[in-house]
DNA sequence: GCAGTCCAAG
């Protein structure tokens, strides 16, 4: 435009400034924007016009430069009421409430006679951060100046009650409104949603369709999340185009709801309908991936992620090294890990990932390094060490956490004592861990299940059986976690009808016996030499036995000396497990000891042929404050 | 031509 000398008057300016702010906005550099104020200068537009500063205010502040929008607002010559509400919104959008609210006071004290803008952009920041005393001031001075029935005021003011949790204020507003729109419908809804009372906001909604109000994208995103089961009537029955926001909140609304494959369509759908995912749709998405193990999906979602330069975002690269951990694919998520920005969720999800694979260890020495780093540990940071300390046997490192924890008034943290119990129990510290676990004031299932566990696992199957019907009588449910220990106690204790009889008391509560408990009835049966009937439940099962079920009925058959059932569990083992080397080391020795030497020899033979490796045993050495495995040879 | 209300995440 001015290349080709047509004039551009006062009007260009602020256009071209708003487009400079939108460009910053979608992540640009803001140098056309410096540029347009610089011209702006040298023409002597900022002294003659007061769009052109107010417009550069809000420029600086999209920015995210407050304080260059604040020294903008001063060195104006002239200012109008709109220049004042700039500067507030301007430090708003920086989270600079309380510099807000000092200007909105000076801006009484200047006369300036404020208007709805003025009032009404405060009321949002009020609520979200809880400024009770000043959020009600602004109600007042709505009321003074007759503004309180200006509809978008009374919308955020009834959107502000409901963040403060008065609903009572809320709906006196709502219900004296001389006129009602969409957004005061959703501010009503949300209210409700915020108390959790999901009658009432399912009462809303209808109320909302009687009265003809057409519920838009926001009102679907709000009440998705908040009535899971009527999600997809709701989504259905939808009568404005979804945006980002409601289609990220239905693809949660599917994901965390065990419909995995329909958010995964959902999201395909998305971008055919035009649909820009964004970091939210991506956070909602990856842990239905790793619940489903859909390691194809993850790696579609992270190549996306790419693509769209959201690898930047934390809560995306938090969420990949969560969903590449769970699948599982430990590499792929050190990976991200070491090439991302890192915060304390990075190291806790990685410390974490680590604490059920091979590298335990890892989870150790990430806690040392989050230490190096500067980040604070939380209590998640403490759990996942103790609990790498508890299955690497680093007894003496777990007890330091342990004093750290008391120094920090830690140690009685409802989940932190339970991963203490974890560490005592395991270590074979029963007295500690009984003094720990009778400090616990509110003690839940994990608790419970835990010392079951540990005096099931130390031989002390009496007290196993007694804590389990205490733990009742304490008011806490069995679930499924506590079945496993009894019945684990009832094995080690050979009692086999009494864990029999907790079996079916299971299936009686209704809660389906999953692959650990049918290892536990096998146990329990081939321990005491009843191999048949291991054998019956095993072909009973509503499922393919996993390898934990099969590798027991092997044990078994090797303290009884039952070939003909080893070879059938082995086989087995041999197609879940084929680089397992124990397996193959135990039915070997078993036709060795029987002279069956031609047996043996084959086995051998197969090792060989699927280059199965006998594993390295590895012993582990306290080195100052670090943990090393040491090679100690063949096992 | 500038300012201003409601919705979603580890």
């Amino acid at each position: 435009m001015v290349r080709s000398s047509v004039p551009p008057d006062d009007r260009t300016f602020p256009f071209a400034l708003h487009a400079a702010a939108a460009a910053v906005a979608a992540g640009k550099r803001p140098v056309k924007g410096l540029e347009l104020h610089a011209a702006a200068l040298r023409r002597g537009l900022l002294l003659a016009d007061v769009f052109a500063g107010n417009t550069l205010v809000t420029f600086y502040a999209a920015c995210g430069r407050a304080a260059d929008a604040r020294r903008m607002f001063d060195e104006m010559p002239a200012r109008d009421v709109v220049s004042w509400n700039s500067l507030v919104s301007a430090l708003l959008t920086n989270g600079m409430l309380e510099d807000a609210q000092r200007v909105v006071v000076g801006m009484m004290r200047s006369q300036v006679p404020v208007n709805v803008a003025s009032l009404v952009s405060v009321v949002p920041a009020c609520g979200t951060q809880r400024e009770e005393e000043f959020g009600l001031c602004i109600h007042g001075l709505a009321l003074k100046s007759g503004l309180d029935s200006v509809l978008n005021l009374g919308n955020a003011l009834i959107d502000m009650y409901g963040k403060f949790g008065d609903l009572e204020a809320a709906m006196r507003l709502f219900n004296g409104m001389p006129e009602r729109n969409e957004v005061s419908w959703n501010s009503a809804i949300g209210c409700f949603v915020h108390t959790g009372i999901y009658e009432d906001v399912l009462e809303m909604f209808r109320a909302m369709l009687g009265h003809g109000v057409t519920p838009g994208s926001v009102t679907l995103s709000s009440l998705l999340p908040a009535l899971v089961d009527l999600g997809v009537f709701i989504w259905e029955r939808r009568s404005t185009a979804p945006n980002v926001v409601s289609w990220n909140a239905m693809i949660a609304n599917l994901a965390q709801n065990g419909a995995e494959s329909e958010a995964f369509r959902l999201f395909i759908e998305m971008q055919k309908n035009g649909g820009c995912p964004n970091a939210f749709t991506i956070v909602n998405l990856l842990p239905a991936c790793s619940r489903v193990t859909s390691l194809k999906m993850g790696k579609q979602i992270h190549a996306w992620s790419i693509r769209r330069s959201l690898m930047s975002d934390l809560f995306v690269s938090n969420a990949l090294i969560d969903a590449y951990a769970k699948c599982g694919q430990l590499s792929l998520a050190r990976n991200i890990f070491d090439r991302s920005e890192k915060d304390d969720v990075s190291y806790n999800t990685l410390i974490v990932g680590y604490l059920q694979s091979p590298c335990c260890f890892e989870s150790l020495h990430l806690f040392e390094q989050m230490r190096s780093a500067g980040v604070e540990y939380d209590a998640v940071s403490f759990m996942g060490c103790l609990s790498a300390c508890a299955n690497l046997s680093a007894f003496k490192q777990g007890k330091e956490i342990h004093g750290v924890l008391v120094r920090r008034f830690l140690s009685t943290h409802p989940f932190l004592a339970n991963s203490l119990l974890d560490l005592y129990t395991k270590g074979g510290m029963l007295d500690t861990a009984s003094k720990i676990f009778n400090r616990i004031t509110q003690k839940d299932v994990a608790s419970w299940n835990t010392m079951i566990l540990g005096y099931g696992m130390l031989g002390q199957h009496d007290v196993a059986l007694e804590l389990f019907d205490l733990m009742k009588d304490d008011g806490v449910d069995y679930d499924h976690v506590s079945y496993i220990a009894v019945l684990s106690a009832c094995s080690h204790g050979g009692l086999v009808e009494r864990g029999k009889k907790y079996f079916s008391q299971m299936l009686a509560q209704n809660i389906k016996p999953q692959q650990m408990h049918y290892a536990c009835m096998v146990d329990l049966l081939g321990r005491a030499g009843q191999l048949s009937e291991s054998a019956e439940i095993i072909r009973n099962m509503p499922f393919r036995a996993n390898s934990d079920v099969w590798g027991t009925l092997l044990g078994s058959c090797r303290i009884h000396g039952n070939i003909e059932l080893a070879r059938w569990a082995a086989e087995h083992l041999f197609e879940l497990k084929p680089e397992h080397s124990g397996y193959y080391t135990l039915l070997m020795n078993m036709y060795a000891e029987a002279g069956m030497w031609s047996e043996a020899h084959e086995i051998r033979t197969l090792m060989k042929s699927r280059k199965v490796q006998k594993n390295p045993a590895y012993s582990w050495v306290q080195n100052g404050n670090k943990l090393q495995a040491f090679l100690v040879g063949d096992a």
